[in-house]
DNA sequence: GCATAACTGTTACTAGATATAACAGTTATG
DNA sequence: CATAACTGTTATATCTAGTAACAGTTATGC
């Protein structure tokens, strides 16, 4: 804790001297590297498809729940509605879903997957499978549960904090 | 799977009918959720000092190890070299950190935290100390370390696809 | 009925994170 | 000493994410 000049580390004292020792203290922070090693790896695996993370989450949305409304999509994803429209019309032109009227409602629009997008679906998902398998393969299916489950439990979190009076 | 035409989701039907069913299922996209929801917690907590996760990792580990460069920094957060400039352009201009020239070498900086980077990094570590236990009060030790564990043996796989020629 | 509020998708705009190419100055290597 | 490699930097591009504001439509309250 004193300010100690010039230690600290030295070029070439060590192969990875593990420098963010206070940070990896963090979940947060830990959480923060593993999704990025996902999220490299995920993007690489779904380009093959012409697809994003977002777009493929909105294209399996849409498939296991055909005629939903674009607000309800980007409820079900946690997305704003304006981010969702760039979403929907990149699937759209790709052929995947279908932007058609919502009867009774003249604002709305009903989203459903064509052949194209369902036939992609399956073999996108396939892919994106094969790469969680791969990611966690090292974790036995045990500790793979407790992860999810840790994980929704950490997310739980933002919806019950109403009236602890911690955060607004 | 055959091709329904407008069953799905009827408005009002109920509360939050779970249409991610299938992304659930995936581990990148729990971990994305929980993140999310820690990102947007941890934001509100860190604006009132100034900084945003980017900086405050910086700072954090520019304190613990007093004297690296900014190649070392950048490193150490797994960030690339050039968005490293603005990054720690904010913080010297904070006055939390200084860039002093390297001694021994005339290109690099060394990064030192100033007396000021050392008093917020106590009071900011603090507060995201508290912070990450409000995220995960739902987990017991022995799953949040099972947690942390488990993201660290993720993070670990893109570093060992050398010689199984899965991916590049 | 009808004024008002709320909701639908949309546009425009902003901020932030992340990535690559290319550069001048400096150091290391053969 | 010529070349390669590294330092921080600029410029640029893409993607994510969020808010404000809008016209058209539907729902609500009186």
């Amino acid at each position: 804790m004193a300010d100690r000049a010039e230690p600290a580390v030295k070029a070439g004292s060590g192969p990875e001297p593990t420098r963010d020792a206070t940070l990896r203290s963090f979940t947060g922070y830990t959480m923060k590297r593993a999704f990025h090693a996902i999220q490299a790896d995920l993007k690489d695996v779904l380009e093959p498809f012409g697809l994003r993370m977002l777009t493929f989450s909105a294209l399996v949305v849409v498939v296991d729940n055909p005629g939903l409304r674009q607000a309800e999509l980007a409820d079900a994803l946690v997305i704003e509605r304006p981010n969702m429209v760039l979403i929907v019309d990149q699937l759209v032109e790709a052929g995947l879903i279908s932007r058609a009227p919502a009867e009774g409602d003249r604002r709305a629009y009903a989203l459903r997957p064509t052949e194209e997008g369902r036939a992609l679906y399956q073999r996108a998902t396939a892919a994106v499978r094969a790469h969680d398998e791969r990611m966690t393969k090292n974790l036995d299916e045990e500790k793979r549960q407790l992860l999810v489950s840790a994980l929704g439990l950490i997310e739980a979190v933002q919806w019950e904090e109403d009236d602890n009076g911690e955060r607004s």
